[in-house]
DNA sequence: TGTAGTGTCTCTAGTAACTAGAGGTTCAAG
DNA sequence: CTTGAACCTCTAGTTACTAGAGACACTACA
């Protein structure tokens, strides 16, 4: 049995946000002590580092507890999961799309600026000031 | 003299958020009409669009704060802006990098289900429930 | 067995950048 | 002069936590 500051050293999950994912209800309620501690056994430890694993490739809580459900259910088909896992991986790429159009107009934007004139002059400023200056859509 | 619905359709930002960054001290205080709405000048207009392009650019609010006290003071050095660009720049590079991480991970995972099979078996769950199985460090 | 020190408990509030809704007032067109 | 859209303020909700207060529990050592 592992106390909750246990189960946080060997997920590297901290422990208020451990407290946080039970009252979300990915985890279940651990048993207690006599004195209301909390204290997990094995099964506990495997369900929060999936979580952890899960929300380091960017899962939601959301998607995650749908993911769990699954889990629950080994008979059930596992069409939704693969949807899930598709559908974040769309997500991904769109903010990647987003991020790198960003990038572009950041560069144009630092490079008109070495940060020795004055305020008035800077294209940085200037730059927000005006799209008209973008050169790629954003 | 514009409402603040005509400032919202002419700059794309909505209502509520047009209030709210006059709360957090991005605009400043536009005159009333004696039934207290909101009249705004063409100052107003422009320093909503440089924070709006700002935003765009995924400027935060706190960065923006700077960006516009240094409009004020035209005869200050622009290092400090260019400093913000740069550093803004550094973030986007860096979240670029690590979504690209997940992108490979996700692709691993998901071609590994074809959504046909049942829960138990699922590659999607296995994955997650085992780092493991990952190829890529994230 | 006593005690010190660390771990844990619950609860509230704060974070970023908004968004939504309630309940009431003002403006502008016809 | 009326009607309906736009506006006002205020509170609370969103996501996924994090921080802190004040109190209680556990463990190791003397």
């Amino acid at each position: 049995m592992y106390s909750i500051g246990e189960l946080s050293k060997r997920t590297k999950v901290k422990v208020p946000t451990i407290r946080y994912y039970e009252e979300m209800g990915l985890l279940s309620e651990p048993e207690r002590t006599e004195g209301n501690q909390r204290r997990y056994d094995a099964a506990g430890l495997e369900r929060l580092s999936f979580i952890k694993h899960a929300r380091d490739l960017g899962f939601s809580i959301e998607a995650i507890s749908k993911l769990i459900e699954l889990q629950g259910h080994p008979d059930r088909s596992c069409q939704a999961a693969s949807e899930i896992a598709v559908s974040q991986l769309s997500d991904v790429r769109a903010k990647i799309k987003r991020l790198r159009a960003l990038e572009k107009e950041l560069v144009r934007i630092s490079e008109g600026c070495d940060g020795e004139g004055v305020s008035h002059d800077c294209y940085v400023l200037a730059s927000l000031a005006d799209h008209e200056l973008c050169r790629h859509g954003h």
